[in-house]
DNA sequence: CGCAATTCAATTGTGCGCAACTTAAATTAT
DNA sequence: ATAATTTAAGTTGCGCACAATTGAATTGCG
């Protein structure tokens, strides 16, 4: 069991390996790296946010969300600015650049649905929900305790 | 369907990266990180190899594998030793103190079993087989090419 | 109000992942 | 035999992931 486990974790790291390389492929030709990609599809879909917000969706902290985000400001993707409010805040806006790269990437989710090589939606349903049991129970796992030696 | 894809993969991203996080802290008393514990399991289960076919294995290039072997030899858990008859090939062989760590680490198959959240060893096939798909399928989309467009 | 605790973003440093290149050795072809 | 090709490992450079720290701004509590 533990050793189906062990392959598991393994399979799941070279799956993710495999897509972040497909869509690096895909994007080469507008030099966005994947997790670029993932911010800019969460400010299409979700509007102008703080860093913060976007850390939450994307599960990313600071220390690689804030020299990403100065790269897709260089390339006139989105552009930053303190908060009126509240000046800890930086409030991430898409530029018009940013707004129409949506359209011109817009075939890329369909490139890569053929790269999921999942025949049904059923399909998709049930892994999706193991994925999401993975990265749940996962956050379970405590740091390892100096007492319980085990 | 496009969008379901996207979150295939982002979920496969994140459950890719809670994974690691957790063999990470699983990992921390030794100081060694979840690629690094791939190695040393593949060493274990397939005896001595040679750096290609650690690379073959886990599917990683000699520009990620040499520095991290290094970094292994450093610890002492491997040594590393050209070979006799073809000099280009360099051996990696377990030290001592890298055989006895299989019974040191021996419990965190089981740790990670918990993190997977796999009630059943028929979910845990499913779940092989739908990401080997994936990982099989990704590694055929091709490098975007000037000619075609779309 | 005044100060401690918290929050947010940025910075620093380490290691992986990967592309591109280098170097050296072995193989193949001529 | 030697030139061309191929193969193996290493190096360089870039960007992400993440821990730890810093610094500035805000909040909360006495």
């Amino acid at each position: 069991m533990a050793i189906v486990d062990d392959m598991v974790c393994f399979s799941l790291y070279s799956a993710s390996r495999a897509t972040t390389r497909a869509y690096t492929e895909l994007l080469a030709p507008w030099q966005l790296t994947y997790t670029q990609y993932l911010v800019l599809v969460a400010l299409w879909s979700e509007g102008d946010k703080p860093v913060r917000e976007i850390g939450e969706m994307l599960q990313l902290d600071s220390g690689t969300l804030s020299p990403l985000l100065r790269r897709l400001e260089q390339k006139d993707f989105i552009e930053r600015q303190r908060d009126d409010q509240d000046s800890r805040v930086v409030n991430v806006r898409l530029t018009p650049a940013g707004v129409s790269l949506r359209k011109e990437l817009a075939h890329i989710p369909a490139q890569i649905a053929c790269g999921t090589g999942l025949s049904d939606m059923e399909n998709a349903k049930e892994l999706l929900a193991s994925l999401h049991r993975i990265t749940a129970s996962m956050q379970q796992i405590p740091a390892p305790d100096q007492a319980s030696g085990q």
